[in-house]
DNA sequence: GTCTATACAATGATAGAC
DNA sequence: GTCTATCATTGTATAGAC
């Protein structure tokens, strides 16, 4: 890759980490990486794709690590446990946020900025090039939970995700609301996954049974 | 409310759900607004504050419904069950979502683009203003998991409102990946309070055990 | 108190020379 | 590939009318 177009890269997510993504400015971004203005605009278009470029460059290593591992799992195992998928699932997003090789917490908290900025266009990007793998788990996690229906695995996996996210945010933040004193990204992720393990487990039972459908959404619009 | 102002705060709020909120300029605001340039300046201070306020419109009557319905279980049971509690904290907010009068998904759809942005200063000015409800929540549930250690169930509750803002902006947007066809936002809030009703219930056996510890994050940073 | 007109510095983007 | 010069648009601030 071109010297110039790298320096960018890496000014960038350093600055986007440290003042946020709106807050940085182009000029700032060139000036630090000893560049012209104009090489944004040569290199990657525009500001949009730049920030796109960041995105990609630290999470197709981040995907890469989970599709390795699950098929690590599935290659040495028959029928693989749901705590062992999901750890695959959920490891790497962590690590990434421990690791100072692969940016440290740093891209961690520009993902935090950046994840519902820029009208959700960022989400389409995301489940667009990432997608894939989010499907292959649900393959491999449906095997462990036959009797789980397509669409509620789905949306169990749509909660772990968004439990991960938001822990990764405030990670990434490290300013909860001293909740994190004390803990460490491990134990938070091995904690993560018994939480998602025994709700997959075991929300089925109660199933959208009566108790749920009684009392549910009070003050809903009228239908 | 001074007409000027609540006109700017409405239009504010459609503009920001419909082209975001980076992407909308005052100007486009208080030309649809009918209201000067100025006006902004005058009533709102700068355009932070009137994202502000666009939430707090929102947000204060989301959280002054889960305290109601909190305070209403609370009195009229003196050992209320789980899945009672994160019902009164989930229901509200995909309440808010499908309620016409209370804006719709409109709201949502703005809360979804925003929550992150703004250098996470939106995350310090909700909890901050909305962090009293979650530590109500949080003592009303350790009632009833009187194993749990506090900051596990902290970190419990991080998981429900994370699952919970990822499927609100979902639902905002409403192009998730399929997955919310046949589905409405009711079956989803009591899966997802069935899920997190067995992952905080069962979550607790495997503790941080052995089986966690053993090979946690593989590639983690030499320490 | 409320609103208007206007000015200002900074930003993302682009055209064209080298 | 890189740079200079320039553009329209942005958030913000102020002076003054009603």
């Amino acid at each position: 890759m071109n010297s110039t177009k790298k320096r960018i890269l890496e000014t960038a997510e350093r600055l986007f980490a440290e003042y946020g993504i709106a807050s940085t400015s182009l000029r700032q971004i060139t000036a630090e990486a000893k560049a012209n203005l104009a090489a944004v605009n040569y290199h990657f278009g525009n500001k949009q794709n730049l920030i796109y470029e960041v995105f990609r460059q630290r999470l197709d290593s981040l995907n890469e690590d989970r599709m390795s591992r699950l098929e690590t799992i599935l290659a040495s195992q028959r029928t693989p446990t749901l705590e062992a998928l999901l750890q695959a699932l959920v490891y790497p997003a962590l690590d990434l946020s421990l690791d100072a090789r692969k940016g440290g917490g740093r891209f961690v908290k520009v993902m935090a900025r950046a994840y519902a900025e820029n009208d959700s266009q960022l989400h389409d990007f995301l489940s667009q090039h990432y997608g894939h793998v989010i499907k292959q788990f649900a393959l491999a996690i449906q095997k462990t939970l036959p009797g789980l229906r397509q669409n509620e695995l789905r949306w169990h996996l749509d909660f772990v995700i968004g439990a991960l996210t938001y822990i990764m945010a405030d990670f990434g933040n490290r300013h909860s609301t001293t909740a994190s004193l004390g803990w460490d990204a491990r134990a938070i992720a091995n904690r993560l996954v018994a939480f998602a393990a025994a709700g997959m487990h075991n929300a089925g039972e109660s199933e959208t049974g009566a108790a749920c459908q009684r009392g549910p959404i009070q003050t809903a619009v009228a239908r």
